[in-house]
DNA sequence: AGATTAATTGACCGACAGGTTAGGCATCCC
DNA sequence: GGGATGCCTAACCTGTCGGTCAATTAATCT
């Protein structure tokens, strides 16, 4: 890569860094080009030159966004049982949520908006989300049938209670000023709700999995 | 109320109600006061002449939006024990949140971003939501006491644990596109996980609150 | 070195935003 | 009836928006 290109990779960077921050916290139509060019410190018609128009820039800065999404937990941790798996899962999730917090806040604003441009957003946001889930249902089933989860719920209610229960961890954290999310107590709770027997005999459950 | 005054009022209340579906729509950003001019069939100086700027009609619109929200639970329902109250009160909220989706859309949108404008907001969405989960907390305590409920956990933690499922549920509502909520599942989740004892004896906890 | 090409800029444009002004009709009060 | 007041509008003002353009600098090619 001669020294040119990887100058304009560079103000290309600082254009999107400054165009996630400004998107992410003040929304698409709010924020104006003038303002990512100012925080970018770069000249708005660079912009231009990088980016066709407003719109694909938004479109780069979704995908850049998204990057960090895709990531497959399966490898991790095979060695252990189902019980420390789910935990494990779960606070994946919350751990996730915590470190992404605006690029989530960023989503989540752009799914309540309208949905131009959310369509494309949703179906690959959707994609993940029920990935996740599908592993919990598995995870949840294979529990059950060792004896290790005594829940009467069937797997895939249990998976849709938690996922429920993990997103309104994340509103809450989103919303609800308060500082960063603690996994150990949500994990405790979904070990005593759904292993609830194990938990009592073995109550390390948030350690266990750190 | 004289003719005139009444003709003000009329028009004010067409403002008021093409405002509330272009913000609700589109946002505050995204709608210009000329199309809210246009869609009430006014001129746009009357909206100035009714609202000094921009932000005021859209503080009046958030206050007309917020009006259901004020509903007290309080009253409904003195005669039932605290397990039934619980579960009446997680049914409430699901209700509320289907009937009004909306508008909680619309709330949730704006309290992602970080304007001025909704400080004012989130400041009363705020108050609802803790003097909910007060409301929840004390139940749970006063189950507690009678023995109704045998959850190891502290009230407030239970009542956040809850309230955060149930924010789960709205965001499964609000995003997973899926039909109305059915508050029946959620309200037997959280019986079978605070009153679990209770719940075996006398399954019927979905239709005892209907 | 000179010609080409990529990267970058300040100045500029039309469109439209929020907001103002001057005035036109009603209606009300005396 | 006649001025004051309330409701309403067309036209206008000013700033900012997304976007363009001609020109400038600096690296690359031959």
């Amino acid at each position: 890569m001669s020294s040119q290109e990887s100058q304009a990779q560079d103000s290309r960077d600082e254009i999107l860094k400054a165009a996630m921050h400004l998107f992410a916290n003040r929304g698409f139509h709010e924020t104006s080009m003038s303002e990512v060019a100012r925080e970018a410190r770069v000249s708005k018609a660079l912009i231009f030159w990088h980016f066709k128009t407003k719109e694909e820039l938004f479109l780069a800065v979704l995908n850049r966004l998204l990057e960090p999404y895709f990531i497959d937990f399966a490898e991790e941790s095979q060695q252990l049982d189902e019980r420390q798996q789910t935990l494990k899962l779960v606070e994946f999730y919350l751990l996730f949520v915590s470190d992404n917090a605006s690029s989530v806040r960023f989503f989540l604003a752009q799914l309540l908006r309208e949905q131009k441009i959310s369509d494309a957003l949703s179906e690959q946001v959707m994609k993940l989300y029920s990935s996740y889930r599908a592993m919990l249902v598995e995870l949840i089933g294979r529990a059950r049938e060792k004896g290790l989860c005594e829940t009467g719920l069937s797997p895939e209610t249990a998976a849709s209670f938690i996922v429920s229960a993990l997103n309104g961890q994340l509103i809450e954290f989103l919303f609800m000023g308060g500082g960063a999310i603690n996994p150990q107590s949500a994990i405790e709770m979904v070990d005593e709700w759904l292993f609830r027997e194990t938990h009592k005999r073995n109550p390390a459950g948030g350690k266990a999995v750190a």
